[in-house]
DNA sequence: CTTTTTTGCACAATCGATGGTGCAATGACT
DNA sequence: AGTCATTGCACCATCGATTGTGCAAAAAAG
């Protein structure tokens, strides 16, 4: 014995102490006593058993009978990220000031894995579910309408619930005219001075590369296809790609755009394995914000989506009723270089 | 009707479809059933129905029944941080490989909100609880020892639970003396060229406080009290704390070791008011590590924490019986500047 | 053809909470 | 005093799974 006290208190357990009956403790400790007309002085003696023993009702027992758990999920690629984590740091304020219980999880874009971790959650009869950035929202769709789980996409869109995304191609559009136009004060341009690196075959990469090319035509005249490089989202491919324009050109492109924060942790790969000096001229625009990314020792131009919003955006919707299958712009704002934005994080106190 | 198709399916449903009593549907499906010497064939014929129907277990059923859930916890103080987020993101794939279902909450460093958070867990049922960079420890600790929750601190040592947490003696010293002797090839350093800023009143803070204190005296003979700057875990402060610096001496210290990199942040708040130039011959320690944060435009040395390696010790540690209450050393890494290390995030399949 | 053993499965209690229903005690009213 | 409404609570089925126990039928042993 050391010291591990017994398990924890039950509403029998409350029921034999008080001599209610579970009921009785029950309605007392979920609230739902005054409508069934319990006695005041019933309440406050349960509620002061249940104090002293520490009484905390098991939710699964609650979730099973109640068929609501309380609980909302929040599906993401990945964790290590500055957008995706500051997406749930809002997700979970917000969710717990909405006083359900934020669940977030992440499915490593791996459209198998994002079903079968949805298929958890929907285990535990979660209440709904954010889907941010998945591979494949419609098959997770599918998954949530079997089960009848409320659900919305954030980030990247479905068909078939609905979505609430970025303005991708207005963001591409502002931040490939900001890097021309920075990269123009340095001297004129000719369009294969301006790349574009990393993104894949989904809705927001497409978007992003449809603004990309249509500003650089009207600015640059043209776009040859050679300098659209999709390499995934993948550092390690993004670094490639970047070694080989640098073997077959001994540079960089004067100006590009990077697809995402892990694209460009694929330059800093690069980066790492030659001097810098060589690089002190290039223009480069990201598509995520960083606060570090943004100081790096050439112009970053970055663009700051808004997770909050999104989020905001996202509750709203599950309160509806029954939501169009629409899909929600939220506008994303382009982050000049050296910026140091504030975020979730300066809503926490510090007490010092 | 939208083609909401009826609830799901239950071992009661399939009991009816089979012909098989629920108990024995029960078997086949978590797999006791040969322990239970169900004939082959009636299983085979369970898994096939099981399989046309959709069917998969209401986790939270069964979790009160066996009061086990399956559950690990992770609770962190944010997400939204590159240390925190990677740990994340090695639980849960670690948590996966057991079998288990990864939860990640945050409990933004508030002590009330860290014991409520983990009681909600304990609710759920969870199996076990790692409770990364907790402010109270021990307060959670009772929670957990209540409800006879194993769990192991990470990050911030506890004195009441198995602890793991980086050496942050060692990795100060070395952050120290990296900073110092770089600082030294542009001409001697006197003591009130290095400065500590961040941290507060907390275990690793201590430890990291008391290696740049040792390291100093050795090789600088003396270190002000000055020069010690705990402004807590907030770039505002932080950034405060630089702002004042600067009113003060007209420039920031020579070099300066940074107690975390959300402090980090503060520095770049700072940056952000001030022409760059000015501080292009810093030198910058942070004791953690971000792939941006490596290449700012002066040198940062940074430290990584090995989280994942603590993750791992964590599990390990959970899995024997009686663990001793004991504090193990993680070994950090001094990375030098310009350096883009790997992650978790590298393990991920990018089919492109 | 018994007796024993093994095989294959059904039954029913249980986990902790919820909520519909019903009933005794009390008070109000005629 | 008798009727009726109100108050205050207990009873019990239920959510979906797990698991100890028991028992019939089939197989093996004698």
């Amino acid at each position: 014995m050391t010291g591990i006290s017994k398990k924890k208190a039950t509403i029998y357990d409350l029921s034999v102490l008080s001599g209610a009956s579970a009921s009785t403790v029950s309605a007392v400790l979920n609230g739902s006593w005054r409508k069934r007309r319990i006695k005041e002085t019933t309440a406050e003696l349960i509620q002061k058993l249940a104090n002293e023993h520490g009484y905390t009702a098991n939710l699964q027992a609650r979730g099973l009978r109640s068929s609501r758990s309380g609980l909302v999920g929040l599906l993401l690629p990945v964790h290590d990220n500055r957008y995706f984590s500051s997406m749930a740091q809002s997700f979970e304020a917000q969710a717990r000031n909405r006083g359900q219980c934020p669940l977030v999880v992440s499915a490593c874009r791996d459209p198998e894995e994002e079903r079968q971790v949805v298929e958890t959650l929907i285990s535990y009869s979660i209440d709904e579910l954010f889907i941010a950035g998945a591979t494949d929202p419609d098959g997770v769709h599918a998954v949530c309408e079997k089960a009848g789980l409320k659900h919305v996409n954030i980030d990247l869109p479905g068909t078939l619930a609905p979505s609430i995304i970025s303005d991708n191609y207005e963001g591409a559009r502002m931040l490939t005219q900001a890097i021309i136009e920075r990269a123009q004060e340095d001297g004129p341009l000719s369009p294969d001075d301006v790349y574009l690196f990393g993104g894949r075959n989904d809705h927001a990469s497409h978007e992003r590369i449809r603004g990309f090319r249509d500003v650089k035509r009207a600015l640059l005249g043209a776009d040859p296809d050679i300098c659209i490089q999709p390499t995934g989202y993948s550092p390690a491919m993004t670094a490639r790609a970047f070694e080989v324009f640098y073997e077959g050109h001994g540079k960089l492109p004067r100006a590009f755009f990077v697809n995402s924060s892990i694209n460009l942790e694929g330059l800093m790969r690069f980066l790492a394995l030659h001097p810098h000096e060589t690089f002190a001229d290039i223009i480069v625009g990201c598509y995520d914000y960083d606060p570090f990314g943004s100081f790096l020792p050439f112009p970053v131009f970055m663009i700051r989506q808004d997770g909050e919003a999104m989020i905001t955006k996202g509750f709203a919707i599950l309160d509806t009723n029954r939501p169009p299958v629409l899909t929600h712009l939220v506008q994303p704002s382009l982050v000049p270089p050296r910026t140091a934005l504030t975020g979730p994080l300066d809503a926490l106190k510090d007490i010092e």
